[in-house]
DNA sequence: GGGCGCATTTGATCCTGATCAAGGCAATCA
DNA sequence: TGATTGCCTTGATCAGGATCAAATGCGCCC
């Protein structure tokens, strides 16, 4: 599952993603240890600041818990935000120094970090690493593309529809589409924040979540609680292909 | 320069990008000779279909001269172009056997392909490959990414004119900025694939396009032939930070 | 409990860009 | 030469979402 290009680690992985998702599923022994060595955590409270666009980083890292977002800002403070990072997403870029976004903690965050030199020269020398990131990349562009395709094309009420129908789709891992029951989850966002997200306004955002709900698509019991009673109708209304999309 | 992570060939590279791309700035020898022995040649007339989203797609190929772009439709015919390739820019997805999206010759395009499996196996034996590959995929995702604001945040005539200053930019290499005389360049969309290339409407591509004639930031001579009098104005208009982005 | 700050909702109005509809212009072809 | 076609421009109108403004609800702190 992917919210751009966030994927879920697999529910038998240990704490630290970066093992995982970058370098487990294709080697073991001394990389596994090198990695081990090297990794450090750094936590951020609900809010916070990670880097601003423009700081130097000089380190690459990995989610272990909670979300952050990577925004954009224009000058006179249009914001736009171009991906989230859930658990196991990394962040970061091997060869260069200056970050491009702002990171943001949306929650409270846990993230694995790495500093750059070195995991620039294991790269070299590991080159699963640089295989399994580019992977990772790769997922992160289709994801970027899809959302482009959102913010070109669709409507306010698509927009929401689709932006819900990922988080449900997270919370509730691959099979969310086949399951006939409700679906509820929490909603990590202010309606400032997925209005950045999907190119709209906040008011905008609160009118149609309404609609939504006064059209019996979604239940809003509580404000971040979501109920899905339907998964079927919310897809229909995302204006995406009904088969949602090819597996490999 | 990229529109969409397309960098320029340098202008001393031979004819097919992905051994200057992918492998000569990195390496010489052995891989070299494997790469050029499994390379050959697709040539498409301006408007030919190169693959549909949803083909299988067992080769990978960088683009050698002329232009090709990605779109995404949705069921209704709403189209979203998510990325234009520009000579010695890089399609196809080692892993993946089907195309996330159309790609279409947007004008005459030679293509240097390379079948899937020869090419995904080399790269396991031939790590400089990947690690290129993933610093040319970040930097379309970064790219993607500053579309999402463009698509999200900007108004229509802030789209016009980020993207012919990224054109604009691209014909004259990446001193454009500085240089001050004036820039003229072909325009290689029609009004329909700058439409949907910026998420607007073919009618107001040519409000704004005339809008911004009017205004004196550019001259439009013949139908495509585009002329920018004074970069600097045409920069001012994007909404885009003065600096221009930085350089790593 | 009262007051404050924040997120959200709701309402009224405005405006940008979409939509619908002609018309112009240049290249190609009969 | 006139007809056709593709691309672009221009005009009139419409509507979706933005903007401005106010009210509501909720948690929190004193």
């Amino acid at each position: 599952m992917s919210v751009h290009g966030l994927k879920l680690a697999p529910p038998d992985c240990g704490d630290c993603p970066i093992r995982h998702r970058a370098v487990c599923s294709r080697c073991d022994g001394p990389e596994l240890a090198r990695l081990e060595e090297m990794k450090y955590y750094r936590s951020f409270e609900a809010g916070q600041n990670v880097v601003w666009s423009g700081d130097r980083m000089d380190f690459v890292a990995s989610v272990v818990s909670g979300i952050a977002s990577l925004t954009q800002t224009m000058e006179d403070g249009r914001r736009q935000m171009v991906g989230l990072l859930l658990p196991s997403d990394f962040v970061g870029r091997p060869g260069r120094g200056v970050a491009p976004y702002d990171v943001t903690a949306t929650t409270d965050l846990v993230m694995c970090c790495f500093r750059r030199k070195p995991f620039e020269e294991m790269m070299v020398t590991t080159p699963h690493v640089a295989q399994r990131l580019l992977e990772m990349t790769l997922d992160e562009l289709d994801a970027a593309r899809e959302w482009m395709l959102l913010l070109g094309r669709k409507t306010a009420r698509e927009k929401i529809a689709s932006l819900l129908a990922i988080l449900a789709r997270r919370d509730t891992g691959l099979k969310a589409k086949a399951a006939k029951g409700p679906i509820s989850f929490d909603l990590p966002l202010t309606r400032e924040e997925m209005a950045d997200y999907l190119g709209l306004t906040l008011e905008t955002v609160s009118r149609q979540m309404n609609a939504l709900k006064r059209d019996g698509v979604v239940e809003l019991a509580e404000r971040r609680r979501i109920v899905v009673p339907n998964f079927d109708r919310l897809a229909e209304e995302t204006g995406d292909d009904s088969d949602g999309g090819f597996l490999s």
